[in-house]
DNA sequence: AAACCGTGGTT
DNA sequence: TAACCAAGGTT
């Protein structure tokens, strides 16, 4: 169970605030606002369901990249009921790419919990929807707001950009103190009438004019009495993120494959690609091995440790290990370190039996298999790995 | 409190 | 090119 989000002191407007600021940003809205994403509907109340399915992408995620993958995941669950009754594993297919894999799990741990201690539906309040797994303040008040017309402030990339800016607010937004001082403002300056056009309003100004690029404040309803506009800081505003070094790891995948399939391997729920299918690592050198790689490994000659382990895994499955290669290198950048991708592809007999141990998967590599079989082109694989595979000659 | 957790767009 | 970071949350 999650611990209860914090409690607000109501805040006094800070002094200079202009008190038409919701104003100036409703009326901007209705005029010059986003009115037709596929998870805006202009009319009538919108479907929780989908405001949320669409805010839990959209973390961290920007909206070109989401589009695809919502409306090919709607169609596949369309309802809250159809999620819930749905294999975690189908969920991770259609979550496949887009990253931050545990927001996937929490969204299908979600469906479970609502359908099953809260009769199929969102509690009403985004106090109490803030304590479901994977939505926290900001979207809670999301989905309280565009589902339920409630009163309550969110605080994303885009509005603590505006607010930092126009307010001229120091210090990086994603530091505890100033997140203290953003909420407050973000809970002071919310109207009493129309909340679901101002908060769409805060998201749209901060994704179209209040970039983070070249602001457009020529455009913007509130350039009036934004501090970055006067002192000319847009670029300065706000203040960056203190940087951190990106350690470097190496890892290594065995890809056995008998010529017409490849075998694959569910990764743990926790860790990095958590959930989804991948080739097995080498142990040595894991995804979890802090030390820094030994140079040029990726290109390196095939050692007789790796061998063995390939033909002790090809053993362990049923079939045995003709010949390997190594594959062109790969090097993938996460947001806190950078993977160096060492790849052997293991030719092997074809399995005996076929059926896979538990947890292990051997899908076709050709899209057109002739049977039902389970293919790689629909499997819940990491971005690289995919890419791996699609470079992967006959 | 700081680290962890992906991927692709932008500049 | 490489930094920077996007409709953040969890541990």
């Amino acid at each position: 169970m999650k611990p209860p989000s914090a409690r607000l002191p109501t805040a006094p407007l800070p002094a200079g605030v202009d008190a038409g600021f919701a104003e100036r940003v409703i009326d901007w809205q209705r005029q010059h606002g986003r009115h037709d994403l596929p998870w805006q509907q202009r009319d009538s109340a919108r479907d929780p369901y989908r405001v949320w399915l669409s805010e839990i992408m959209l973390q961290q995620t920007q909206v070109a990249t989401v589009i695809p993958y919502y409306l090919r995941f709607l169609a596949r669950f369309p309802t809250l009921d159809a999620l819930a009754a749905a294999p975690l594993g189908d969920v991770l297919e259609h979550w496949a790419g887009l990253g931050y894999y545990a927001r996937a799990r929490n969204l299908h741990r979600c469906a479970q919990t609502l359908v099953a201690e809260h009769n199929g539906r969102f509690p009403p309040a985004a106090e109490r929807i803030a304590e479901l797994p994977g939505i926290g303040r900001s979207t809670a008040a999301a989905i309280a707001v565009f589902g339920f017309g409630e009163r309550a402030a969110i605080l994303d990339g885009n509005v603590k950009r505006v607010f930092a800016r126009h307010f001229g607010i120091e210090g990086f937004t994603g530091s505890p103190a100033i997140e203290r001082r953003l909420w407050a403002l973000a809970e002071a300056l919310l109207p009493t009438q129309g909340v679901d056009a101002y908060t769409q309003g805060l998201m749209d100004l901060g994704a179209t004019l209040c970039t983070r690029g070249q602001a457009r404040c020529n455009d913007c309803p509130l350039a009036a009495g934004c501090v970055a506009r006067r002192e000319q800081r847009q670029a300065e505003l706000p203040s960056p993120r203190p940087k951190k070094n990106v350690p470097e790891r190496q890892t290594t995948f065995l890809i056995l494959d008998d010529g017409a399939r490849v075998l694959l391997e569910r990764r743990p729920a926790s860790g990095i690609w958590g959930g989804l299918l991948a080739p097995p690592e080498l142990v040595s050198g894991g995804l979890d091995d802090s030390a820094p790689p030994a140079t040029d490994l990726e290109a390196a000659a095939i050692s007789d440790a790796e061998r063995t382990a390939a033909s002790a895994l090809a053993r362990r499955h049923g079939c045995r290990l003709r010949q390997m290669e190594v594959l062109p290198a790969l090097t993938h950048v996460f947001s806190h370190f950078r993977l160096h991708i060492r790849a052997l592809r293991c030719h092997v007999t074809a399995p005996g039996g076929g059926i896979a141990e538990d947890g292990w998967y051997w899908l076709a590599r050709s899209a057109h298999a002739h049977t039902a079989e389970a293919t790689l082109a629909r499997a819940a694989l990491p971005a690289p790995i995919r890419r791996l595979f699609s470079a992967l000659p006959d």
